[in-house]
DNA sequence: TGTTATCTGCGAATGATTCTCAACTGTCAA
DNA sequence: TTGACAGTTGAGAATCATTCGCAGATAACA
């Protein structure tokens, strides 16, 4: 998908849940899609300011926020870093980090998935959310 | 095993790593020895200063990064709040928090930690270490 | 018991994130 | 097209957890 359309599809949902495309979220929507790593607030706030958009960073936090509370994007909280935020496909993935490089990387396994359900209902809940990180060292 | 005698292995550990045993570490290590629930930095400062010795909070965080890099405690980071310890008790499990008591259970299944470990040997990396968290609802 | 490398406490510093508030601006109805 | 107004922005201050710097203690070992 292009990142127009892309970022086109974001403001539709923005749009649908009632959201105000300002001038500066209609230039982050356009970073977020753009992205292809996992980037953070600051990041994002330098990729919008080197695309020409005038956007402060305490915006930048708010649009966040915003996108995340309608499900666009998601929030990423590694270990002893800033959050990080990817754009939601829809696809739910799990994360690798490779601890001497820094890379992100995404998995999915349906086994695991369904594992973890099991166990949350043998204890008498249902998962509302997950979060499974692996730290990795590449092999030699 | 009873606190004292907990607390007492830590100080042995720390001991051998060469770290001191000074009167504030083995106040906050009685503290942790006695822990049953999963206690954050605040929590631990306010315990060991019920317990009547006088900690400062600088010196509670220190302890716990010495700690933490001996492997007798393990630092937990749940979203949205300060970080956690607890005594790291040699055997590996998980956490399960219930989103809206806050209360934090603990799990082993390993199936899952195999699953893991196969699906970082697949991409060629061997697991460092890894969190995985459930966040979860009661059943009705 | 003395020496000294390690600690401790205090308060200041940090870093990420949120908040406050006055000035602006999408949006929707007329 | 315009007006009205609720929602949004920018700038800086505020917050919160955590770390640092430094001068004065103090474990640990000779």
């Amino acid at each position: 998908m292009e990142i127009e359309t892309r970022a086109q599809s974001f403001e539709d949902a923005l749009r649908r849940a009632g959201v105000r495309i300002t001038r500066q979220r209609a230039a982050l929507l356009r970073v977020l899609a753009a992205a292809e790593d996992h980037p953070d607030a600051t990041q994002l706030h330098q990729r919008a300011t080197a695309a020409g958009a005038g956007v402060s960073l305490a915006t930048v936090y708010r649009t966040l926020s915003a996108l995340e509370a309608q499900g666009v994007i998601q929030k990423l909280e590694f270990e002893g870093e800033p959050a990080r935020f990817e754009p939601a496909d829809g696809t739910h993935h799990d994360h690798m980090i490779d601890v001497e490089t820094g890379e992100v990387m995404e998995f999915v396994n349906e086994r695991i998935e369904r594992l973890q359900a099991e166990i949350a209902a043998e204890m008498g809940y249902e998962i509302v959310r997950h979060r499974l990180e692996l730290y990795v060292r590449r092999r030699r």
